[in-house]
DNA sequence: GCACCGATTTGCT
DNA sequence: GCAAATCGGTGCG
């Protein structure tokens, strides 16, 4: 199976995003289904992109298909696939697949559910850091989706009438529930 | 230079 | 349900 392509980045988040759920996450030895996105543009108050390129974003405005990794709240790493130049997908909850015992090592559990059920918890169990911003390491591949739930996006301030979280319906794997659901 | 705050998680009440 | 942990980016003087 070979995994999508660069190139297939190169489109608005919102539609990579969606794209995503259902596909299955390879870094290194560890693997995990895409259960959960959130997307970001360029024109996006709530996204860091937005007023241009920095320092800290600069990834963002590289080439698609490379890895955006930024610190949360000076604790944690969250991990994002850089889409059309500006936008990004932000990964938010995984299904774990391969690679559970690293996993459970990094993050200090052993429940499935609780390795990658959150921005945060995606970098710890993955073991992310400053390094991996910029750096290619994603490989994802094609798998079958069922259906997809969308909601307003979490933790943001501004913005959130954007409907522009995904979600995988009915699955365990989710970092909250999606409103209606 | 300094104060405030965030795309979060966790533990305690 | 709420506050602490923790620090780089951002805005303002």
């Amino acid at each position: 199976m070979t995994p999508f392509p660069h190139a297939w980045f190169d489109r608005p988040a919102p539609d990579v995003a969606r794209d995503l759920i259902g596909s299955r996450l390879e870094v290194g030895p560890l693997a995990a289904r895409v259960v959960e996105t959130e997307a970001y543009t360029s024109d996006d108050p709530a996204s860091h992109s937005f007023g241009g390129p920095r320092p800290r974003n600069r990834a963002m405005f590289g080439p698609a298909g490379l890895a955006y990794v930024y610190r949360s709240y000076g604790i944690h790493w969250c991990l994002n696939v850089v889409c059309r130049s500006g936008d990004a997908v932000l990964l938010r909850a995984l299904e774990p697949l391969a690679g559970l015992e690293v996993m459970a090592r990094r993050r200090g559990t052993e429940a499935p559910r609780a390795l990658c059920s959150g921005p945060g918890k995606i970098g710890q169990a993955f073991g992310l850091d400053a390094a991996a911003d910029g750096a290619d390491i994603l490989r994802f591949h094609p798998a079958p989706r069922g259906p997809v739930v969308t909601g307003p996006r979490i933790g943001i301030t501004r913005a959130t009438d954007r409907p522009w979280r995904f979600g995988s319906e009915g699955s365990a794997f989710l970092s909250r529930r999606f409103p209606g659901t």
